[in-house]
DNA sequence: TCAAAAGTGTTTAGGTTACACCCATGC
DNA sequence: GCATGGGTGTAACCTAAACACTTTTGA
C-alpha cells in the first residue's frame, strides 16, 4: 500500500501577474519588483512568494498581492501552475500563476515603494527572471478571452469611467482600433452601465459623461440567462 | 534576506479526469479508480499520484495517465490546481487536475482491469472522494468551451466516424439536440474533414460515409487565420 | 414494400460591419 | 470663431436559425 509519508514534499510557490491599466497614457501595465533574493536578486519578476503551511494557495496569493499592494477584495484568478524541473534554478520550486486586475490608482504608495515596485508597460517589458514572462504571455491571452465575454474590464478602470475610456482600454488590449459606434452600440446596449450625471472634464472640453458598471444589474441578468459578450470589431 | 531552505514543503499530486466517448450509448464517461490507499480505501476517485522529485507536471500526469490506460500521446491539458488546506483528509496536498481526452477503444483492456478502472457515464457518477467532483465539473465546463474553438472533439472518436456519430457527441456534451443540416454544413465548410470511401453499415441499412479529421489540412489552416467554431444551435 | 436511418437546400431573421457628420465648449 | 474631442444613425451584408422531404437498403 502506498503511503502519503513516502513521497517527496516540493517547494510551492505562487507568483501574481499583477495587471493596471494607465487611463493617461492609455496602456496596459504590470506591477513588477526587483527580486531580494538569490539567485537572480535584483533582477525583474512577478511579485511571488512561497505557500505556507497553513494557508491555501489562493490565500497565499492574496497574501501576496496584499502585501505588495495594501489592496484587499481584489480580482485575483488562476492562471496556471508551472511545474517544470529546472524552472527556477535556485531550486526544485512548483508555482503556481494567479493573474490579477487592479486599479491603478488604488495603490498604496508607500507599500509600492517599499518593496521596489514599478508599473512597466506591457509592451516594453523588461527581461523577466525565469519562466515569467511565459506566465505574463498565458496570462495575458486568457485576459483578451475573458474580457470578451466576461465583464473584468471594470476592474481595470476607475469606478466611474467614460465611454472612450472603456473604448481606449479595449483598443490597448486588443492592439487594434474601434468602431466607435459600433462598440457603444453593443455595449450600451446591454444595460449594465449606469450613466452619471457628471462629466469629465480634464481631456476636453465638452466633457465626456461619467458611467459606471452597475454590478447588481449584472447579476440580475446574469441569473436570466443574460451572457455578456464584447467582441470587438 | 529569503532563503528557500526555510519554506514549507508539500506533497504535490496531480490527478486526472479521463474523459472517454461511447459511440454506442452515446454517453461521455469518465475512467474511474477504486482508491488503493488510505483515507478512503475503495472509494471511487479520479486516477492521482504524487509528483516525483525528478519529473515535471506534465511528465507525472503522462505516467500516471500511462500506467492506468497503457496509452501514450494522448491529449492532456492542465486544468486546474486545488490547494485548499485540508481538501485531502490524509494530508495536505496541493493537487494539479489533468484533463485527458481518449479514445475508448483505445484503452489496453488488461491494464484497466488490472487497476480496478471502470468507465462510468458522466450523467450518473457515483460519489467522489474528496473534491474529485469539482475537479470532474471544472473539468467539463472547460471541455465544452473548447469543443466548440477547438477541434478536439475529435480526440474522443475513433480515427474513421461518421457525421451522424459527430453530431452525437456534440449532443452529447451540450445535453441538447442539434439541427443535422445545419451542423454538417458548419463542419463541412471548414474544410478538415476527409470523406472516406467507405461506409458504416452496423447503425443503418443505406450506411453512413466514414470521415476523418486531416489534422494536416487544420495546422495549413491555422497558419492562415482560420479559427475552428462549432457553435452549436 | 416498408421501416429505419442517412442525407440534402432554401428562406428568414437578426446581428455585425462600414461609414460621416454635428455638437459642445474653452481659449 | 475655431480647434478639439464627444457623441450620434442607417444601410448593406452576412451568418445563424428554422424548417421537411427524398434516398438507400436490408429484412
Amino acid at each position: 500500500m502506498e503511503l502519503y509519508a513516502e513521497h517527496t514534499r516540493h517547494l510551492v510557490a505562487v507568483d501574481c501577474i499583477i495587471f493596471g491599466y494607465d487611463t493617461q497614457d492609455k496602456e496596459i501595465k504590470l506591477l513588477l519588483i526587483k527580486r531580494s533574493m538569490e539567485p537572480a536578486r535584483g533582477k525583474w519578476s512577478l511579485a511571488g512568494g512561497f505557500v505556507n503551511e497553513n494557508e491555501s494557495l489562493d490565500q497565499a496569493a492574496s497574501r501576496i498581492l496584499r502585501s505588495l499592494t495594501g489592496l484587499r477584495n481584489v480580482y485575483l484568478e488562476q492562471s496556471y501552475t508551472y511545474g517544470g524541473i529546472n524552472r527556477d534554478p535556485g531550486a526544485r520550486v512548483i508555482s503556481t500563476a494567479y493573474s490579477a486586475l487592479i486599479k491603478i490608482r488604488d495603490i498604496d504608495k508607500d507599500l509600492k515603494e517599499l518593496n521596489g515596485a514599478h508599473w512597466q508597460s506591457l509592451s516594453r517589458l523588461p527581461k523577466l527572471i525565469f519562466d515569467h514572462y511565459m506566465m505574463v504571455e498565458r496570462a495575458l491571452a486568457n485576459l483578451r478571452m475573458q474580457i470578451k465575454v466576461k465583464p473584468v474590464g471594470f476592474e481595470l478602470l476607475p469606478e466611474r469611467f467614460t465611454l472612450v475610456q472603456l473604448q481606449d482600454l479595449y483598443e490597448a488590449i486588443y492592439q487594434r482600433i474601434v468602431d466607435k459606434r459600433n462598440f457603444r452600440k453593443k455595449i450600451l446596449s446591454m444595460n449594465i452601465l449606469e450613466k452619471l450625471d457628471e462629466k469629465e472634464k480634464e481631456t476636453s472640453k465638452k466633457g465626456a459623461w461619467y458611467y459606471r458598471f452597475n454590478r447588481e444589474t449584472y447579476k440580475v441578468l446574469r441569473r436570466n440567462g443574460f451572457y455578456f459578450n464584447l467582441d470587438v470589431n
